[in-house]
DNA sequence: CGCTGCTGAGACAACGTTATCTCACCTACG
DNA sequence: CGTAGGTGAGATAACGTTGTCTCAGCAGCG
């Protein structure tokens, strides 16, 4: 068999054809100083002809920092929209230095979270971005110590002393909640993802929060968790909708959870007598009747955040580990400003 | 400065650790079998202890095959939906086979295309999915040559011949102007993306054509052109909503330009008496009132068939080169089925 | 004019793997 | 019992780079 890298050049191949040594093609390639300007032509002449690439591989291979030119990022879902934005920020980011971006979806399995931080680790990446779906970050400490910065998003690290960037997801969710008790709302739905992911715990915790602030006790009764999809969340609100007691004002902890609770209030013609405050923006919500009231993520600030970061680790900043929390913001659009019936 | 990979164990310290000679190390790792059972356990224990990851550039540099591993997927633009949905559904394919996928957005800049290809040739990617932004694609005959192979997805190739996978955009646009037109709309206008891009072009083409079938002349002063954004199409709505003689109906080329027809139908109020229907189906339409009607894309289906083909390419497969293509399907959902007034 | 120091360029080794070659040992056979 | 053939394992080279060492050539100096 034919080896596929003969297909390509080498330096080799540039050095033989302008008539320099190996090593003279390597100090143009890297811009080193101390080559003087005809041969320099003559070996970018070379590069030109030949369509030379430096083979990255082999060069972090020899390099002494080692350096791939790589990161990992490892998000939740990189069809959803939260993890989509953040990619796209930390790609912008990446590619403005010349650094390609190895992505990843976990849809919250652990177990393929250590296949993907294991592959990325072979890939001797300069960087890692996650969004973890494991409850312990211990296993990390070995990739860390290898030299590989990580930045956490979202989730806080467990048992790993790693940066991380977080939107305020209590103050968030306390916000979404004191707004409908202010409202005169006192029977609020909770509607949650996951209890393992630390962020809806966050968020369950601001809506006790507000809840406590108003002396209003909590009823389990109206709080359902677990919620992953849209369908498991248009059930839950159905069955709560219908109830003898339904309760008057909704807060979804999470997107799809919200687009749940939209549909199932539509499907029973309530959506104008029960208020609903979502948790994360999405598209469209304005344009829905009533307009959905909800509590924005800075999503883009979280991507490029955790990229500044994850960069100026990768430059050498060993500065104490830190936590960067971004603000939320309540957006009203209707749908939370609807007050409770006599 | 300690060198970076002295922190990570290699072949030679798991070699050293079981008492063999490196090169039974590789032969336990590859899966040889020519190495008996108590062997294999020895090194299997010392790279378990050492957390021995093997590090894949130096794999590819020295194999026959110089496999890296490693996929190229640059699409318009990740934070997109569609470009999302393909994105996951392609790396999902790879991450079964132990690939990694290294993603970029091009944003519909030429040299922005040329600048990340490049990067992954240099990365010495086994693969590239491409959704170009670019008007001419020889350039990446030297790529193929090289052993690289590359399918396009959503336009087709030109001057490289290579496989593609596309949606049927004129046939989907004609049948969504053909259902406008059977409940009597004769003045639809037409709202589209620039018209460098090729999918714009068909889907216009395919707007022409279904005209032609009821003959019903062009009339380019409802026609509008090179929306990229939602503003840009809110604003070109708007003016044709206002004019004298405003269209009955309103067939938009794309995602976000039927959003920015949505948003201003609703501003002037006339979502209930004029018609729409849009190319390539979003989250929610269906909860907007009138519900969008709209000709979806299979875009999960057009993702995973550009893995399939990608990775039958990659093992070997030298038939012919293929154009997929993908039939759309019109979702009707009311905005699309508003009869023309007297 | 001879020595020092600088500058530009090449020779060579090494990075962490795998491919090839070699060899020791064992089994089977005449 | 001697030899052919097979099998498991190590020695060595090579992949495409960069780091280090070396050296030729030359300017500057006493």
């Amino acid at each position: 068999m034919q080896r596929a890298t003969t297909l390509r050049a080498t330096m080799k191949d540039v050095a033989q054809r302008a008539g320099v040594s190996l090593k003279t093609v390597s100090r143009v390639i890297n811009n080193e100083r101390t080559v003087n300007a005809e041969m320099q032509r003559r070996v970018l002449g070379a590069v030109e002809e030949l369509r030379y690439q430096p083979n990255m591989g082999a060069r972090a291979l020899r390099r002494l920092d080692g350096r791939s030119s790589t990161i990992g990022v490892l998000l939740e879902d990189l069809a959803n929209p939260f993890s989509a934005t953040i990619f796209r920020a930390i790609e912008e980011i990446a590619g403005k230095r010349g650094v390609s971006v190895l992505g990843g979806s976990l849809d919250e399995d652990a177990d393929w979270e250590y296949a993907l931080t294991a592959s990325l680790s072979r890939h001797r990446v300069d960087g890692l971005v996650l969004v973890p779906a494991s409850p312990d970050h211990q296993y990390l400490e070995r990739e860390k110590d290898a030299g590989m910065p990580i930045v956490f998003i979202d989730r806080p690290p467990v048992h790993l002393d790693v940066d991380c960037v977080l939107s305020d997801s209590r103050d968030g969710a306390r916000g979404a909640v004191r707004h409908l008790l202010d409202l005169g709302h006192r029977r609020i739905a909770y509607l949650g993802d996951k209890t393992t992911i630390p962020t809806a715990q966050e968020r369950f915790t601001g809506y006790a929060d507000a809840l406590k602030e108003f002396g209003v006790a909590l009823d389990t009764s109206i709080i359902a968790t677990d919620l992953r999809t849209i369908d498991a969340s248009h059930a839950a609100t159905s069955i709560l909708v219908n109830d003898a007691r339904p309760p008057s004002a909704f807060f979804a902890g999470q997107n799809l959870v919200t687009i749940g609770v939209v549909r199932a209030l539509r499907q029973f013609g309530v959506q104008h007598t029960t208020a609903l405050v979502g948790f994360d923006d999405f598209l469209l919500a304005d344009l829905l009747e009533p307009g959905v009231t909800v509590v924005a993520q800075d999503v883009v600030n979280i991507g490029r955040e955790a990229a500044r970061i994850l960069f100026e680790r990768i430059d050498g900043d060993e500065s104490v580990t830190k936590q960067v929390v971004i603000p939320t913001r309540l957006i009203p659009r209707g749908s939370g400003e609807i007050a409770p019936s006599r």
